[in-house]
DNA sequence: TGTACATCAGTGAACGCGCGTTCACTGATGTAC
DNA sequence: TGTACATCAGTGAACGCGCGTTCACTGATGTAC
């Protein structure tokens, strides 16, 4: 009852079941301050040093947590690549992104995580999902040819990761929100334009 | 040594003072987390209890610091009203207040606050400053008349709160963000521009 | 096919930590007469 | 001007909590001969 329902003295599969238990953790409040190791290991039913088998430390468990969302993150971008308007559909699947997976979202862009530079695996799927980003501004045909980090892509960026953030953290409220987005970001029609955001 | 400088029992302006305490917490390092009834006792030199006599709870010690917060952000956002462009002026100096004093930023804008409606001082503080950011909006001579909170003043607030977020999340390195400041929101110029926002 | 033994994956108890909060208290201040 | 007393602003000890991590251990698995 009060132990898991595996039947035998090793688990099997601990380290997945231990990342789903923290995912959960991560997703039913708010943020990677709600996930422990000990809460992990009592959700698996296994005592909290058999996680120091799998993970060096709770860090460690984290950052694969991340892994897990950047990818997941870089799925959903991809996948809006192949709409007919490739970045205002990648918009809007940032931010839905943002608005399913709060704890991930967080997660992903805590300054914990870019203090683990040196974490390959963390860098590459990061790195995959953000190349996604990149290209979803470079796919437009009047984007300036390829110059660095163009700044129309950084206020692209900046515009979603601010929406999901206002919206996330209760300033804006959802309702208002998602007609903006549309607005914004769906389908042409009579949209308000941002024209305003451009220094005359 | 160990104890403050105070010579007489009753501190006199222990409210400011732990305030203070609390506020160099949540400057020096990272965050509301950051902030403790306790760490901000110990630097006062008084005894945790003592905490009691004037903040209810640690929220309340939190909330205090956050009413401060807004306070000042709104006077920096005013300061821009009288600038040539109010708009970006007012958008730099959001991002400039984000990026020098971040735990405040991270707490002004934290989740937990926003569940404190009720606190009449902060919400006050917060709509006062929130009313300037959309003056700054409306203030345009080309700003749709004063439908309910256009999207462009969801657009632009968006912008400048979520590159506040990528750099001080070290996403984005501060310099390339410095120098997106200055093309966007900066003196006209050639800065690049932000029609690719706008749906054709 | 059976046995010896190395390796692997867990357990259980304990560590020290800092936290928010409550309790009964005491020293200092200010006010009424 | 002096005294009694209420009120205020602190103290100090203790509570229970959950955390990350270390230690010496034991049960289970797999491999060599």
């Amino acid at each position: 009852m009060s132990t898991s329902n595996r039947s035998s003295y090793h688990h099997g599969a601990l380290r997945p079941a231990l990342i789903a238990a923290a995912r959960a953790l991560l997703l039913d409040e708010g943020g990677p301050a709600a996930v422990g190791l000990r809460e992990a290991a009592r959700r698996v039913g296994v005592s909290p040093t058999a996680t120091y088998r799998h993970f060096k430390d709770k860090d460690a468990l984290l950052a694969a947590l991340a892994v897990e969302g950047f990818r997941e993150f870089g799925a959903a971008l991809a996948a809006s690549e192949r709409a007919p308007e490739p970045l205002t559909a990648m918009g809007a699947a940032y931010v839905d992104f943002a608005l399913s997976k709060p704890g991930m979202f967080r997660l992903m862009f805590s300054p914990m995580l870019s203090a683990r530079r040196d974490d390959a695996e963390l860098r590459a799927a990061a790195n995959a999902a953000f190349a996604t980003l990149a290209r979803g501004v470079g796919a437009r045909s009047d984007a300036p040819p390829s110059a660095q980090i163009p700044a129309a892509a950084i206020a692209a960026w900046s515009l979603v990761h601010g929406l999901s953030h206002l919206i996330l953290d209760g300033v804006l409220p959802r309702e208002a929100a998602a007609a903006f987005k549309q607005a914004i970001l769906g389908p042409a029609k009579d949209a308000p334009g941002l024209d305003f955001l451009r220094p005359r």
